[in-house]
DNA sequence: ACTTGACTTAAAGTCAACTTGAACTTGTAT
DNA sequence: ATACAAGTTCAAGTTGACTTTAAGTCAAGT
């Protein structure tokens, strides 16, 4: 397969493709002229990587899980991750559920209800930096 | 109280505090020669910042949140922000189970895990970026 | 033979959220 | 009076994950 069935299989630009090939994330098995050839099977990598980057995890740690440095895969990486996840997990509940309450609640000020404030302060806790845009142009209506 | 009480009570560094202000997330009441005076209570304001940017928000949607555009705040948009922490959610929940799965399974390669072969459809679906680093060097003990 | 169109590379640009650096100002301590 | 720590400004640098651009390659169709 060229890259243009892999990019319109996978939904992702062929630059992206480009580029994780160039991080080490997929391969391609050889050339046709100067043009890569993927075998199929990429399609499934992509969406593993897919899967883990919505996940919060950053290209060098999903390479990282790619290669077990050994015939053993990091088993100690894979559960340490996923008690991240089920930090980041409450966290996400603690905010999702005072929005909720925050979209009824009729105090004046969300500094003045309680409820809001106990919140704060359980939250005030964690300290891990997300910069996550979700799709905000959804409300906006700008376009990217 | 001046900058550096803030920033030891928040635990953010000055240059934020500096970048934060000029973004209008916060703000001071005056100066005492230069220096930037702040009532305590934007440390309130600051706790609620730094859980709004742990749950994914951006800075702008942040200052989108704090300015409602008349007295009406803008319920309509935590509604949606709620959603669409709920799918994030469901994800992150979907991607900690399968890794989960992937320490304890014995199948040769994920790939041949059914298990995990279900979860990469359904996570399939999915588009939107992270870019969430959660903290990679607990584990490599690299410094940063 | 020549024009497309799809690919290629390398380098530069983008974006958010900060951080860093250089040069400057101030209030307080000696 | 002077040094110093801690503030200030403005501009530029950083990081991760891409995207864009410019310039070139190449197989296929007319």
């Amino acid at each position: 397969m060229d890259i243009s069935e892999i990019a319109k299989a996978s939904g992702l630009p062929a630059s992206t493709l480009r580029y994780y090939e160039e991080k080490g994330l997929i391969q391609s098995y050889g050339r046709s002229g100067l043009r890569r050839l993927f075998h199929a099977d990429v399609l499934q990598r992509l969406a593993l990587i897919s899967l883990a980057r919505s996940a919060g995890f950053s290209l060098e740690e999903i390479l990282e899980m790619f290669t077990p440095q050994g015939p053993e895969i990091n088993r100690e990486l894979l559960l340490i991750k996923a008690d991240e996840l089920d930090r980041k997990i409450k966290e996400l509940t603690s905010m999702r559920d005072s929005l909720r309450h925050a979209a009824v609640c009729s105090a004046p000020s969300h500094f003045e209800c309680p409820k809001f404030l106990r919140l704060l302060k359980v939250a005030g806790k964690n300290r891990f930096r997300p910069s996550n845009k979700l799709s905000k142009n959804k409300f906006t209506g700008k376009a990217q």
